[in-house]
DNA sequence: AGCACGCCGACT
DNA sequence: GTCGGCGTGCTC
């Protein structure tokens, strides 16, 4: 019997293993590794989708097999590289492999499930009620909107005694969008007697046919087009194809997502000195085609970008593949310019601002290996590319490369598994590198390739620190120094522009009652409730339970109940009212929520259409405006006040990035560093950008507290509905670990979560450091595997792996 | 996840 | 006696 095994579409610990099915006869020429399939799964007749991992000719079982239904896909969307990776991610990070196949592919190809009820004997159903659900067909959805909830012990006594019946359908949302194309049928002699065979008050169908006499079309065209500028009707068009006219076919064609402006075509530039070692390093790799990784250590404006593109056109030179990721890619639109005007068609776009149809046609043209070129995010680090020659990662160090829930991953990971198994270059690039790939070029892992000086020779931004304590004593604005208001009014009155950063992150936009202290706090979850002015209501970050917006606090009734913390909003109105002669655009997750709304923002201010930027974290990557002359941080020190220990890195990151944006062209810039903690070590070093004395110092801070990346870390968590119970667990595996693992693991915890209750179940924490544990991953996967059998049935447990946060 | 099965309390 | 609530265990 030929038989398949299969990762089954139901993501629980019992179901996450392959399960095998019999290949019916019918489908045993078609069935193939990496095919999504609907396979029957469970006792009561449902339907699901299942990825087929393997093949087996063959077999001989004992068990009874129930047959694959069908097959969703005539070619398999998943190669043997990605299935076999699959299976890796999902180890290593204590996934279900469900989940991370899943992540493989565009978001259409997930199943949809619907289950009907069916009228299977209508001559035993006296109940009008029922016979009423039935009145114009024999099968509805099996949805409270179809049937009311009072009948439904009703249907149960009639499927009972098989009067009634329910049907599981799985639709396949992947649809291939199709247009309507023609072509000419006759010669020109033909169309001509035809015309003047109409008759005389045919005056629109003379158009038509003159339109196609003149227009000879050898190759299909869109009949899209013929119609709009005829004027024609679909059925001037039908009736064309009738009358042997034209003949007329539909074809796939690809939604290409567009940028907001035309793209100029551009050219390589010549490299400057420092560029051209890089350059020839990664050349040299790419020639020997040995999986080589180098981290790429340059300045901001020290020409990182044109570096990677050159080496893209070597490697589609070579008949290879190029996959470039950027960090959340609506941010960086310019940097998708220059790759889209380097290499026009031959490039693919992923990124989170597509709809899904565009997103699955992107993938598409991948994986029939139209494109060399694939630019995306981090989950375009799975693109079904072919023959790969060479992976980039831009801005290697930025947190969004790690998904931090289901699955868990590190795109940094699964790049260098990729190039690793295409014998391909890595190159990870950075102004800022993460210490932990930094730690690795200083032992050799990773060739280091720096670049020290701006491309264009125009000095660093010089910069200050402004200390808002004194500020505030001297009886200053909290939000804008007098320093910063100056050069503010200076720079307008020189007509350049202005980039303002408010650091939110670590920020909750929370009510606080300011007479009682009363803050509004989630029923299920220990956590304050953030304040949503989209919605207007109150929402939980964490189950999404929402509550109005109190106007009066409902403990001490006091009406001055407010939000607490500043918002980007405010700081526009505030700065508004300071300069009301300047333009200003504010861009936070309020205004760039809508589809082109941050590309058209940036435009705007790259056509100097605004004189000032006011924005988020989310300004500080990638932009390159030449008439930028002034960089405010208004307050550098939020991100150094959260509890992790990677909060320094962060703060250091993101005050070099935002600074780097200054003075980027043949004038001079400057940055203004509002904080709290002048004296701060992150923040001095970032006023003069020396990432090397940065790294230096955080080393040494990370080795003393044993952290990253002297030590892995991992992180487990433990949730129960009964605090005591997930107490005296946490506990109890503690001691198992710790007779599992090698002991020079060290054991955190256990802990109660900093969110002590979260949907009304109770957290623990325990945490783990190692260099090396070759025992722990099998521990680790053992326990969170058999934890409910053995522990306790109520106890779910999560692991995260390098977590990115606490 | 979502289904069936089984055990137990609350009714005609 | 039986209906239906929820806890438990299983799915190729």
């Amino acid at each position: 019997m030929d038989v398949a095994k299969i990762i089954v579409d139901v993501s629980t610990r019992q179901t996450n293993k392959p399960w095998t099915y019999q290949i019916p006869e019918n489908l045993q020429s078609i069935v193939q590794p990496g095919m999504r399939v609907q396979v029957p799964f469970g006792n009561g007749g449902r339907q699901i989708q299942g990825f087929v991992l393997e093949v087996v000719k063959g077999e001989t079982t004992t068990k009874p097999l129930k047959p694959i239904t069908n097959v969703l896909d005539l070619e398999p969307v998943l190669n043997q590289e990605l299935l076999q990776l699959s299976a890796r991610i999902a180890e290593h990070n204590f996934n279900f492999q469900i989940n991370v196949l899943q992540a493989m592919l565009p978001n259409v190809m997930k199943a949809k499930y619907q289950k009907t009820l069916i009228l299977l004997n209508p001559n035993l159903i006296d109940d009008n009620n029922i016979n009423d659900l039935f009145i114009d067909r024999d099968e509805i959805p099996f949805e409270l909107d179809f049937i009311p909830i009072e009948l439904m012990s009703k249907i149960k006594h009639y499927q009972a005694i098989k009067a009634l019946g329910f049907k599981y359908y799985l639709k396949n949302k992947a649809k291939i969008k199709k247009v309507k194309k023609y072509k000419n049928k006759l010669s020109s002699d033909q169309y001509d007697e035809i015309r003047r065979n109409l008759n005389k008050n045919a005056k629109k169908q003379a158009r038509f046919v003159t339109a196609l006499m003149e227009n000879p079309t050898p190759d299909w065209q869109l009949v899209s087009s013929l119609q709009h500028s005829y004027k024609l009707t679909a059925q001037d068009i039908n009736q064309a194809v009738t009358n042997g006219w034209i003949s007329m076919t539909e074809m796939e064609t690809y939604r290409t997502p567009t940028l907001s402006s035309t793209i100029q075509k551009t050219k390589p530039l010549v490299l400057n000195e420092e560029q051209s070692v890089a350059f020839d390093a990664i050349n040299s790799a790419l020639n020997q085609q040995i999986s080589t990784t180098f981290l790429l250590e340059g300045v901001t404006g020290s020409g990182k970008t044109e570096i990677y593109l050159q080496a893209i056109a070597r490697t589609i030179e070579a008949g290879k593949t190029a996959l470039f990721l950027v960090p959340e890619i609506t941010l960086t639109p310019q940097m998708v310019r220059r790759v889209k005007g380097r290499f026009g068609d031959d490039v693919a776009l992923l990124h989170s601002a597509l709809s899904d149809g565009e997103r699955y046609d992107e993938w598409r043209r991948i994986q029939r290996q139209e494109v060399h070129v694939v630019v995306g995010v981090r989950s375009a680090i799975f693109a079904p590319l072919e023959q790969i020659g060479l992976i980039i990662m831009d801005e290697e160090h930025e947190s969004s490369y790690k998904q931090d829930d289901n699955p868990r991953y590190h795109a940094r990971d699964i790049a260098s598994w990729r190039a690793n198994r295409h014998q391909a270059v890595l190159i990870l690039g950075s102004a800022t590198p993460s210490l932990e790939s930094r730690a690795r070029a200083q032992k050799h892992v990773y060739q280091l390739l720096e670049l020290k000086k701006r491309a264009l020779a125009n000095p660093l931004p010089t910069a200050q620190i402004i200390d808002m304590s004194e500020v505030i004593k001297s009886g200053g604005d909290e939000v804008f120094s007098p320093q910063l208001l100056d050069q503010i009014e200076e720079r307008l009155e020189k007509k350049q522009q202005i980039i303002l950063m408010l650091n939110r992150r670590g920020y909750a936009n929370f009510m606080m009652c300011r007479d009682c202290g009363y803050v509004p706090m989630c029923p299920n979850c220990d956590l304050a409730l953030t304040m949503h002015k989209d919605t207007y209501r109150m929402e939980c970050h964490v189950c999404g339970a929402t509550q109005p917006i109190p106007h009066k606090c409902p403990v001490c009734g006091s009406t001055r109940i407010r939000p607490f913390g500043t918002g980007t909003q405010k700081v526009e109105e505030q700065l508004q009212d300071k300069f009301p002669q300047a333009r200003i655009i504010r861009m936070d997750n309020d205004t760039t929520r809508k589809k082109g709304a941050t590309d058209r923002l940036l435009e705007q201010f790259g056509q100097q259409k605004a004189d000032i930027l006011i924005g988020t974290q989310m300004i500080a990557k990638g932009l390159d405006f030449p008439n930028v002359t002034l960089v405010g941080v208004l307050n550098a020190d939020t991100t150094l006040k959260i509890p992790d220990y990677r909060a320094s890195e962060r703060t250091f990151q993101l005050i070099t990035q935002v600074a780097g944006r200054a003075g980027r062209a043949d004038k001079v810039g400057n940055v203004v560093i509002q904080t709290f903690n002048p004296q701060h070590y992150a923040i001095k070093l970032a006023q003069n950008q020396d990432y090397e004395a940065f790294y230096q110092q955080e080393m040494s801070l990370r080795k003393t507290w044993h952290y990253s990346p002297y030590y892995y870390a991992i992180q487990i968590k433990l949730t129960h509905p009964n605090e005591q119970d997930v107490a005296k667990i946490a506990y109890k595996i503690v001691n198992w670990l710790r007779e599992q693992i090698m002991p020079s693991t060290m054991i955190f915890g256990p802990a109660p979560g900093s969110i002590r209750r979260v949907k009304n179940r109770y957290v623990y924490q325990i945490s783990l450091r190692f260099k090396y544990d070759d025992k722990l991953e099998q521990a680790l996967n053992l326990l969170v595997n058999d934890a409910q059998k053995i522990i306790d049935k109520n106890i779910q447990i999560s692991i995260n792996r390098d977590p990115i946060n606490l």
